[in-house]
DNA sequence: GCATAGAATGCACACGTTAACAATATCGTT
DNA sequence: AACGATATTGTTAACGTGTGCATTCTATGC
């Protein structure tokens, strides 16, 4: 069995409650024995137990990172952007929980001694209902990557609509004007408010968004190559498409090609995300890049910030895009 | 504060200590009574303290997921899958803790109460020292991924050898003799089985493996691309490369274009891991696919064995990998 | 030499749960 | 009616830790 502060009171000829000072800094132990205890600590090679220590103190040392789905509708980049950037701040004192939304069927199941607080990384509208529950059972729970309206401890997010616009600005200053729209899974308020900066952008040029240039996509390459062969199809072909993400990139240039046309010279295209292929693939990827480690990492930041000292943050926190310009946009062709 | 066995027992009139008989479905209880509290358990929406369950039972409801590190070195899909693939299994009775065995800079810091069990998604030989000290103390442990000689509860793995193996054939017999290697991580088993996958399929047909075809990489795109670049230097051009891993192929093939030549036209590349990208990549990527998921969700469902029913699993098991023949490889030109 | 403040330590209980054992209730058998 | 067997429930301690309060020790001042 493993050895417990009464192990070590024994041999230091003291109560366990001596044990307990000397091992948690208390101002009331004389310097000497607390030497003298952490010594013999360190010889037996003490490790508290936790769940002791949980029980009593209402501290799991467990922080949760939730993801709408573990499943195909998160991508492995983010995926792993995401956990990286949560684990940074938060691996020196607290575990890491990974789970899935979708995985619990029944909410209840989650209670507040299991974690000390709770990053979610929010994809849909629908996780609402989690983090209603979170706050209902007084769980600290900071909300990425969606903007939320619940008075949550912090709410991160990059700004899309900014990136969308820009990206769609940068065509237009490239000579586009039929420029096509891969839309990302309905409802999901990325997909919205990337849909708003390319209408946006049309407009500011006086380009009138024309439906028969939208099509929805699922966020990943099939859909994205399915998206594209649809916009093949039309009468009237696009110079130009802005993809809601990077993976819809790649299917609609696997689309392109298919069609025996090339990217750039005959359609350009644009994603999001920059995933860590879009440098990579042929023609590299012009695609908006969102920080997704340093939305959790910041994320993770804000989270222990509340757990130890019970700040908050009333403001969503925006983190910058930034345009990302490699090969796969070129010059319309004057005709 | 939340609801408690005890507040349960004062509303039912019985001691708590029947009230956690009911809960558990221990035989020693009147239906009826156990029906009674059943019912004002769901009404006040009980559930039970999982640290005070840790405490007495000595389990932690926790299954921890150990990458060799978060960082770079794991790529993005190799790490996505992996987690779904533990995930799978444990999401119903147990949380998923995902760590980095170099977040550890003190091993002795993990005990035995944080984990019920621990998979190992192994990467490097390091990793040994790691894994000796789960079973110091006593931790059931499952490695994956990668061979090791240590009495672990299960060690799962894919068959890269013969995975290389195949790969190099199918090579030769498109007619191609100069065939350059990518490696990966030296020291990494994966690294050395492919290599030793690759050297002994090209002996199989009398080709005597030559150094100079032979560069070293690091898994990652960027490394991918420069040793092609320096196979590209030598006054003998290799008709076909094989790539140790897809992001190190991707980097190559990036190379390649950049040279002038095309792939597989000019030169043919194999990758290995089936990445989420590879077939959508153009060319689309001939590969060899690892299953992944697999191999974690087998090892998860062995780990839960092992704690559920104490069963063990001394042979290694091999997971089959598969060919994935795509666009990138093309017969070589008779000259 | 003694009262006293202050420092250091210990005692006993609490956290929420399970489990060995004891106690009681119920029932059938003679 | 009395006994034993069995079914059901309760009592109590335990898991390892932290903490309020009581206790003891030490040094100081008079």
């Amino acid at each position: 069995m493993a050895v417990t502060i009464k192990d070590i009171a024994k041999l230091a000829n003291v109560s366990h409650t001596t044990v307990s000072r000397a091992l948690n800094n208390s101002p009331l132990i004389n310097p000497q024995t607390k030497k003298r205890i952490l010594e013999i600590a360190k010889e037996l090679n003490y490790t508290p137990n936790l769940n002791a220590k949980s029980l009593v103190l209402h501290r799991s040392y467990h922080i949760g990172l939730f993801f709408t789905t573990l499943s195909t509708g998160t991508s492995p980049g983010f995926f792993h952007e995401a956990v990286r950037g949560a684990n940074q701040h938060i691996k020196d004192h607290y575990d890491l929980i990974v789970k899935g939304i979708d995985d619990y069927e029944d909410l209840t199941k989650i209670t507040s001694n299991m974690f000390d607080g709770i990053l979610v990384m929010s994809q849909s509208p629908a996780d609402d209902r989690f983090i209603e529950h979170l706050l209902n059972i007084n769980i600290p729970t900071v909300v990425l990557n969606r903007l939320v309206s619940l008075p949550v401890e912090a709410n991160i997010v990059s700004d899309d609509y900014e990136g969308a616009f820009q990206a769609v600005r940068y065509l237009i200053d490239r000579g586009h004007r039929r420029i096509a729209l891969i839309s990302g899974i309905e409802g999901f308020q990325s997909t919205e408010e990337r849909k708003k900066g390319y209408i946006e952008a049309l407009k500011t040029s006086q380009i009138e968004p024309s439906p028969d240039l939208i099509k929805q996509g699922h966020y990943d390459m099939k859909s994205g190559y399915q998206a594209m062969r649809s916009l093949l199809a039309e009468s009237l072909l696009p110079t130009a498409v802005f993809c809601s993400n990077d993976d819809m990139a790649v299917g609609a240039i696997k689309a392109i090609h298919e069609s025996g046309m090339r990217v750039p010279d005959d359609i350009s295209v644009v994603g999001f995300d920059d995933n860590v292929f879009a440098g990579f693939i042929t023609p590299s990827l012009t695609t908006v890049r969102r920080p997704i480690e340093k939305i959790c990492a910041e994320g993770a930041r804000c989270l222990l910030e509340n757990i130890e000292n019970s700040q908050s943050f009333k403001q969503p926190i925006y983190l910058r895009t930034t345009l990302v310009k490699r090969e796969s946009v070129a010059d319309v062709r004057s005709e």
